[in-house]
DNA sequence: ACCGTTCCCGGGATCGTTCCCGAAAAAAAA
DNA sequence: TTTTTTTTCGGGAACGATCCCGGGAACGGT
């Protein structure tokens, strides 16, 4: 398929050059005279020659390649991130393959052999909510291949990762929320074997014990990311003798359904519940009320994911290190209590 | 980098067998005897043997890489069909290079560049807003490189398309509004360089029409999608001697935006202004009101996409074909408007 | 005239596969 | 036993590039 492309070889023949010259003068190297260097390459764009990237990449034991392996793409989170990896990769002059895990561990782990056999110069990685072990990626790093982990991380590898200030983020949004006058606040939590939901219950406890505030387990529920059941939680919150006045919710499209069922419950958001999200996403600003949330720089965490990677690739010994990148609360109606008290 | 992988001459050299008996041990050959066979594909497997991709590729002349641009994965609708693609592309054992347009055509002719020197054995496209002229996908067609386009295609190309009903799914919307007692009834538009766009207005254009309403040009708008000015023309179209009583925009995203001004102007959805979106995004139901959208099923065009590809990888004489997949109407709150009346 | 450099260039091995072709061994047919 | 067929395997040339090595031409110095 695909009809014949034309090779060095034809370069050659039409030149009356050798391939070895022909290849040293498209490589600009300087064994080889300014004049046929101009002859080489005037005719390789006449002729509209590209490089086999297979032969290249046979001889020069490498692919060009580097895999990602994200839950899934249709979290803007994740697609954020593709971007600003993306970005970085193609100055670098690599291409990406991508997979998604769907959130299921079996599907990672399958997603590693594949990048593995497809002999993926590097790899970049957000685990899936189902990830509690992480076998698997012992075999990625044996085979020396560099591997960095962005957002959702494993502290037991010891690799390069990339994340946000989670704990921080997560302390402000519900100091944030104290400072709206909420008591009893909420939250909405991610799966506990991931770091980043660990670290943002963390945030949400010091903050509440910080400022005198009870930790009432009764009200931290485990959302499992982008699970159907927001719903089911909403009303068991609402159900309590003595329900929330304020939440703070692990992404945006729980709060966002949060917010739907509060309502359709008669309450007043944020005269009786504020609420505080996680992401921003673009639609935030046109909810009703619109939504506060913490912005998390999906785009930055992607390029400095992919710069610490082509940092490892480059340099094979150089040591692992972990990136903070700093989230921001950007506050809108949603969460403005006090103007009510 | 990547320390020694193992070979085919290893497992050879191992069990005393010339390259060739591994090779076509592997491939299940007939030429090799059972007892060999068994021998041979228990060493790959003990020794996690994986051929070198480049290498197969390199003699099978062909990448078993498919191409895809787009114009950005963070629009849902993208992410969504990339998820069927990849289900279908996975199915074939290929990997996918993506790229994005970001809706510049530039970024568009560069993406194609890329797309041909890698090599790859197909290409699927979704055009960017600004894609006027066609003229470098000849290119690929020359290289005879199998070329699918998704949703926004464009004619003049002699190429497999995969579309939605954009005609029928526009005049129901639009039929729906009617039906609901809506008098003037505005669109916004996409761009009118692509197809979808084009046959979304002749969509509503016509319905008007059978309904014996005006189609007044003052009540279409460009929005030349996720553009910043949707503020804009709502207030241009709120600010009409006669302003509409129903809007059908040509993307949710739009549509949501446009409901936070038309509320913030004190206007109520939908007995002021019924409104109706496009591509039924997740979050709609949870909007205030719920929105209503014509649901474009993203995944199952990039499924079919992916499956055209294919036939045309397997078989580069078929010729050219169109696959039209049926949208649905999902009503929701923002359009009910009769109730009112 | 001879030798040592420098400048260009070609030959050919190599990367890891696949696959055509031929050939030895075993089995079947004569 | 001889011949033919089948089974099973190895040799080696490709695929398209890179790059080491060596060698001829030109040139300057003695």
């Amino acid at each position: 398929m695909a009809g014949r492309r034309i090779t060095i070889k034809d370069l050659a023949h039409r030149l009356n050059l050798s391939t070895s010259t022909v290849s040293r003068a498209l490589a600009n190297h300087s064994d080889v005279s300014e004049n046929t260097k101009r002859l080489v390459t005037q005719l390789a764009t006449e002729l509209d020659y590209h490089p086999d990237p297979n032969a290249v990449n046979l001889k020069q034991r490498r692919t060009n390649v580097i895999g990602l392996i994200i839950p899934r793409i249709v979290n803007r989170f994740f697609s954020k991130a593709l971007g600003g990896i993306q970005q970085i990769v193609n100055e670098h002059g690599y291409t990406i393959i991508l997979s998604q895990s769907g959130e299921s561990l079996a599907k990672e782990k399958e997603n590693v052999e594949t990048m593995l056999t497809n002999r993926v110069d590097g790899l970049i990685v957000s685990l899936s909510k189902e990830t509690v072990n992480v076998d698997h990626f012992n075999k990625v790093i044996n085979t020396e291949t560099p591997i960095i982990f962005f957002d959702r991380v494993n502290e037991e590898l010891n690799t390069s990762k990339v994340i946000i200030d989670d704990y921080e983020a997560s302390y402000k949004a519900v100091e944030h929320l104290i400072e709206q006058g909420c008591k009893r606040i909420a939250h909405i939590a991610g799966p506990p074997n991931l770091f980043t939901s660990r670290k943002r219950l963390e945030g949400y406890k010091d903050a509440l014990r910080n400022h005198g505030l009870p930790v009432d387990r009764q009200l931290i529920v485990s959302s499992f990311y982008e699970s159907p059941n927001v719903k089911e939680y909403t009303d068991y919150l609402l159900s309590l003798s003595s329900p929330p006045d304020g939440i703070f919710a692990i992404n945006d499209p729980s709060a966002i359904e949060m917010m739907h069922y509060i309502k359709k419950n008669g309450l007043s958001i944020p005269k009786d519940i504020a609420i505080v999200g996680f992401n921003n996403e673009s639609i935030d600003s046109f909810l009703d009320p619109p939504l506060s949330s913490v912005e998390s720089p999906a785009e930055q965490l992607g390029r400095s994911a992919a710069r610490l990677l082509f940092d490892h690739i480059h340099d094979m010994e150089i040591p692992a290190k972990c990136e903070v990148i700093k989230s921001k609360l950007v506050i809108r109606e949603s969460s403005l209590k006090s103007q009510y008290l």
